[in-house]
DNA sequence: GTGAAAGCGCTAACAT
DNA sequence: ATGTTAGCGCTTTCAC
């Protein structure tokens, strides 16, 4: 039962207390197998009673390393935090990271150039970072990129023969959506796109259009939904004022169609009977909606872990892929 | 254009461009007056022009500070980071800290006693750190608070004569939502709760009881929902199979209520016709859902920012109140 | 107002 | 296998 908080107990004092050295107890610590099992054992014992743990700081200035790893997200809190996907990247990169040596450590960027977040990654408290949902005006990025290996999750706003990332294959989640579509007879086919200032958002936008394009149509209307749920009802309203007629909705996230399911329901519209919809992601908000959705499944727990284990390549100096695409599939529930 | 990782600048490097000693360029980046003009001129330029960003690890190993706090969130991810209710939370500490000269660091921690974020937390990785959303079970909490100032979201589990906190009156919050129900005219009233392992769960399930109590009424069923969408759905089911009929529904969150709207809706049951339900959070779900949800607002964003207020004067020494208690209201809109 | 010097707690050669 | 020594990059007295 501690009542105050105490101060830290240094490796001399455990050094004292087992008779030993400092450099025995570091080798212990550090797991350097050139010890004696009687010194590792007096070592362990001190550890335990002392409740020793090394100072960061100064191991981290000996050794010039931290063994931690920032995942770096932007400042829009209450879109990344809300949005399940994120949770299930969230989930991927912290359990391959937990099974690592490092520690995750989550940062809060903006691009406010005075951004202690910024200077905190380049002052060196951690080895390596990984970007998240980042924008084209995102310019804190290159600075952080300048000081250590960076994986980017999604491709970056400007992809350079250098930057690592690891992605859903976007173009061809969204056409295979739009086909599918298409294949349903809908003809009169708008979409919810994401920012367009997002890799994300403009690359789902293109597949969309390559496969009307394809088919030989136009869109029958596209509207920015922000990847926000009250985003995609206000432009689904948009899309219902504009008087053009659709039949069908490719929407680019699951958030952003429960948003549309909303609005459309407002409106008296009926889904699948009078327009169709097709969302993205399939995360968890895809079932826990009326009708459940149609939607495009991308395996986000999965791109999470690759994203940490290529980073954690990267520091153990290996050559892990520069690009890695993840393929998605059409999941077929009741809203189309 | 930076094409490589650069090894980074010191301190040393800075005062030999710009011809003074190490002492004064130190004395330039922690902003102590004592410097002559001319000095200060030549220092921030010779800064600037090697981009000079100061070692944590040096810098916190001299002053024995790091000026960062943690953020402490518990290990189910997916819970905590697809719930707007966090989202607010999350927002409101970081908004406060970003006003400080401390970064903020969030940190998920397991009960793993090998847990790695809890001997991070504990080598001085922080100054301070924010705990939320924990459970009964959580002991690396006390790992933690026995090492550094901390400060509790939400009641803690165990209370103690030195724990800090800031808390929403859940009790109240629970009892207004319920006597309303009453008010309405409602007599069968059953909940879904929140898990029984967090007090914030307990205390609105109280609130809720003692309500019943004072009309002289029993529960018409009480299921956990484990604040969770997906886990209220399957509560909502067990209500309606346990055959005891409802015609109220308090639910401790409105991600829960959402949950236990499809529910009701895949089973036929009108709302607010059939039964009357009130949600808890007033977070944004409470209005992108169909019926809008009649629920109890709690200031999230100032919970947060009042919680790292409060760490903010503990590290500066000062005496904040150990317990602040936020209030509730009720917002009447269409499910009841 | 400024510099010299000591030291924060640890790791990593280098001896032995 | 173990101890000694020299830093890691910074802050902070202490002189001047």
């Amino acid at each position: 039962m501690t009542d105050t908080i105490r101060t830290p107990v240094t490796i001399e004092e455990v050094a004292a207390v087992a008779g030993v050295s400092r450099s025995t107890v570091s080798r212990v610590v550090n797991g350097s197998t050139a010890v004696s099992p009687a010194a590792l054992e007096s070592v362990r014992r001190a550890i335990d009673e002392l409740n020793y743990v090394p100072n960061r700081a100064a191991r981290s200035l000996a050794s010039r390393a931290t063994m931690a790893i920032a995942l770096v997200v932007p400042e829009d809190t209450t879109r990344f935090f809300g949005d399940p996907f994120f949770a299930a990247i969230v989930s991927g990169i912290h359990a391959r990271v937990s099974r690592s040596d490092y520690v995750l450590n989550l940062i809060i960027a903006s691009d406010d150039p005075h951004d202690k977040a910024t200077a905190y990654l380049r002052s060196g408290a951690v080895d390596g970072a990984i970007i998240v949902s980042h924008h084209t005006s995102d310019s804190f990025i290159d600075r952080i990129a300048a000081a250590m290996p960076v994986v980017y999750g999604g491709r970056p706003v400007r992809e350079r023969e250098r930057d690592y990332y690891v992605d859903v294959d976007n173009r061809a989640g969204s056409r295979l959506a739009t086909e599918h579509l298409l294949a349903r007879g809908r003809r009169k086919i708008a979409t919810i796109a994401g920012p367009l200032t997002m890799p994300g958002g403009i690359d789902r936008l293109e597949g969309f259009r390559a496969a009307l394009d394809a088919a030989g149509l136009e869109p029958a209307g596209v509207e920015d939904g922000d990847f926000t749920s009250d985003g995609a009802v206000a432009a689904t309203m948009r899309l219902i004022e504009s008087g053009t007629p659709f039949d069908g909705l490719f929407i680019a996230s699951d958030l952003m169609a429960r948003g549309a399911l909303v609005a459309l329901a407002r409106a008296g519209i009926r889904v699948p009977e009078d327009v169709s919809i097709v969302g993205y992601d399939d995360s968890p908000v895809a079932t826990s909606v009326v009708p459940a959705l149609t939607t495009v499944r991308q395996p986000s727990l999965q791109q999470g872990e690759q994203m940490a284990d290529i980073l954690l390549q990267l520091l153990a100096g290996g050559t892990p892929p520069r690009v890695t695409l993840l393929e998605t599939t059409l999941v077929e529930r009741e809203s189309v």
